[in-house]
RNA sequence: CGGGGCGUGGCGCAGUCUGGUAGCGCACCUGCUUUGGGAGCAGGAUGUCGGAGGUUCAAAUCCUCUCGCCCCGACCA
């Protein structure tokens, strides 16, 4: 590629929408350009190197024995219904209508329409295993779209779904697209950790989530440096142990307009960990409240899985009112009729808590589970912070930010069975396909590769990624030489398979710089005055800074050996 | 959906409070000079001031409505 005739617009400032450095920088080297919120446009440069991440994916799922399908974004509401995700996703799912007023929507993710796939046409268990994946765009309206792509409404997604005759099969399937993902991450040149996590809405037994460590990362992770254990925070299983608190009575004291923890014990003059807060949901239509100690955050996630729910909303201002008779901040779980209550663990049989009395401006001082009041059920209720005990070897964990790239669940047969997806067994009789689901933000992986490798001056893409290899930039327009030389070398990359730039702009040296800086090519070549004197030009390196002289003859062998020398070595390490 | 903020040339912004000639930097075009890390000089082009309605002799500026975008939150009782 010609820079001068090249659709490259970098810019110098960065644009007023970009709140992280990834996001920035694919904007200002020209990568991508924003439509409207959460929706971009792909530009040559970004859109090669998502090419090249999807090719990545191709090659390495194809190694693990995937094959690639390709299936409609526009889904009918029919199967959607069928497996009663037309309800449970919620604002997140576009729907839209046909002109005959047929409902359809565009897929967030394909479970629905692979599992019917494979439901129809599969029908022995020599028809098994199989494992299909596509490249696609993806339809999400999240509440909040930010961060440029990393969390986009319309994005592009690497999907694909095993099917097995049985759990143990599919645990094969899944192990094997663990070790895909692996590679497939490293070779994008990433530096990323496979973290234990929730299986959320789409469901399933179990799944791992590939997170890639960078601060902006809108995810938490739990880390534990001595045994290696590492998971998402919200699956990461809390002990808390309260200290001891000797039998106190119960005392109703007048808390006015004292809402919050931190006011609570504040105004009492007690320990935190000695204030309880309630807090009141609907799950599936009926009202539960969670009570957990008053320093801890609740784990909304553990709340709805103890709770097989659905759906958990927590409850709005009037129905806490109507629920707990009281103004919101003083809800408690004594006297709360109708309402089932879920504490956690740390609280059974434990004493001397505050709790809200459900009454405006009161709380109980001295409160007693199993005496004052009585929990429906215990669990494991909140969010694992830094310092909690890993739950393995019990040494303090430590908390780290993520970017979710890629997340593999174990599905089971939780849409084989509603999609009636099953199969005839050697014994002839009817068995249900066990399936599991695996997922690649494209997109993301991109903008996560960029979080962790630029510098002040742009991207410097790892090689394997790179929109291009190379750059030649000619540092002097006037010289007839240079010109000469660099369409010479121009040539001659391109022949030997190289992705080239040339830089023949008429623009001064330095601009150039700054662009192939940006922009993070790999390599630049300065063929300038300078060096021809000699009889050679500078190979420079993005990433090192360094700079090689090399003999005009045969440079073109050289660069390209170090290319290929690179990419091998990040797909084998 | 709640709170906050912003919409002015391609990009980044000033001007709005206190109504009266639309302005700056970068980018862009022309010419000359310059030519190894975002050049200099000279000249030039580019605006329905997000949209609609209203107030006024007069609206980017005041009022009403509306659309879009960004940030925080959307659970911490």
């Amino acid at each position: 590629m010609r820079f001068s005739r090249a659709f490259f617009p970098t810019l110098k400032e960065a644009p007023s929408e970009a709140e992280v450095i990834s996001h920035n920088l694919m904007v200002r080297s020209g990568m991508i350009r924003r439509v409207a919120a959460g929706v971009y446009s792909l530009l040559p440069l970004g859109l090669r190197v998502q090419r090249k991440v999807e090719q990545i994916c191709r090659e390495e799922l194809a190694r693990a024995g995937a094959q690639e399908v390709f299936l409609p974004t526009l889904n009918p509401a029919e199967l959607w219904q069928r497996t009663g995700r037309w309800d449970v996703y919620g604002k997140e799912l576009i729907r839209l209508q046909d002109r005959h007023g047929r409902d359809f929507c565009l897929g967030p993710t394909h479970e629905e329409i692979v599992t019917d796939l494979v439901a129809r046409e599969v029908r022995s268990y020599r028809d098994l295993p199989q494992n299909l994946y596509q490249i696609q765009t993806k339809f999400r309206d999240e509440i909040r779209p930010r961060f440029g792509v990393m969390r986009g409404r319309e994005f592009t997604m690497k999907d694909g779904y095993s099917f097995d005759r049985d759990e143990h099969a599919a645990e094969e399937s899944y192990a094997q697209m663990v070790e895909a993902y692996k590679r497939i991450f490293q070779r994008c040149g990433l530096s990323f950790t496979v973290v234990v996590a929730d299986s959320g809405a789409i469901g399933g037994s179990f799944s791992h989530e590939f997170m890639v460590m960078a601060d902006t990362g809108e995810e938490g992770i739990n880390v534990c440096e001595s045994c290696g254990y590492s998971a998402n925070s919200e699956k990461t299983p809390v002990n808390i142990s309260l200290p001891e608190t000797p039998g106190a009575t119960l005392e109703k004291v007048h808390t006015p307009g004292v809402h919050t923890v931190d006011e609570v014990y504040t105004f009492l003059k007690l320990p935190a960990e000695q204030v309880t807060k309630t807090l009141l949901f609907t799950a599936d239509g009926s009202p539960v409240a969670s009570v957990i100690p008053g320093h801890r955050e609740l784990n909304e996630v553990k709340l709805k899985n103890v709770l097989d729910a659905t759906e958990l909303f927590l409850a709005d201002a009037p129905t806490v009112e109507k629920l707990s008779g009281a103004a919101v901040g003083f809800a408690g779980p004594i006297g709360l009729e109708g309402v089932r209550i879920i504490a956690d663990d740390c609280l059974e049989g434990r004493g001397g808590l505050v709790v809200g009395a459900n009454e405006t401006d009161h709380h109980y001082t001295g409160a007693e589970e199993g005496r004052d009041f009585e929990a429906s059920a215990f669990a494991d209720l909140t969010v694992a912070e830094e310092g909690d005990a890993c739950p393995d070897c019990r040494k303090p964990l430590t908390v780290r930010r993520g970017i979710e790239v890629g997340h593999v669940f174990k599905l089971g047969t939780k849409y084989s069975e509603t999609l009636e997806a099953t199969y005839q067994d050697e014994d002839g009789g009817t068995k249900t396909i066990f399936m599991g689901c695996y997922g690649i933000g494209i997109g993301r992986t991109v903008a996560a590769a960029i979080e962790q490798n630029h510098d002040k001056d742009g991207i410097v893409w790892p090689m394997p990624i790179a929109p291009f290899q190379v750059d030649i930039i000619q540092a002097n327009m006037t010289d007839a030489k240079c010109r000469e030389e660099s369409d010479k070398l121009y040539a001659a990359l391109q022949s030997s398979a190289v992705e080239v730039v040339l830089d023949d702009r008429d623009e001064r040296a330095g601009v150039k710089f700054k662009d192939a800086d940006l922009i993070g090519f790999p390599y630049k070549v300065i063929i300038g005055p300078k060096g021809l004197k000699e009889g050679q030009l500078e190979l420079k390196s993005r990433r090192t800074g360094e700079t090689e002289f090399i003999p005009l003859e045969n440079a073109a062998g050289i660069i390209s050996a170090r290319i290929t020398e690179e990419i091998e070595t990040a797909g084998s390490s």
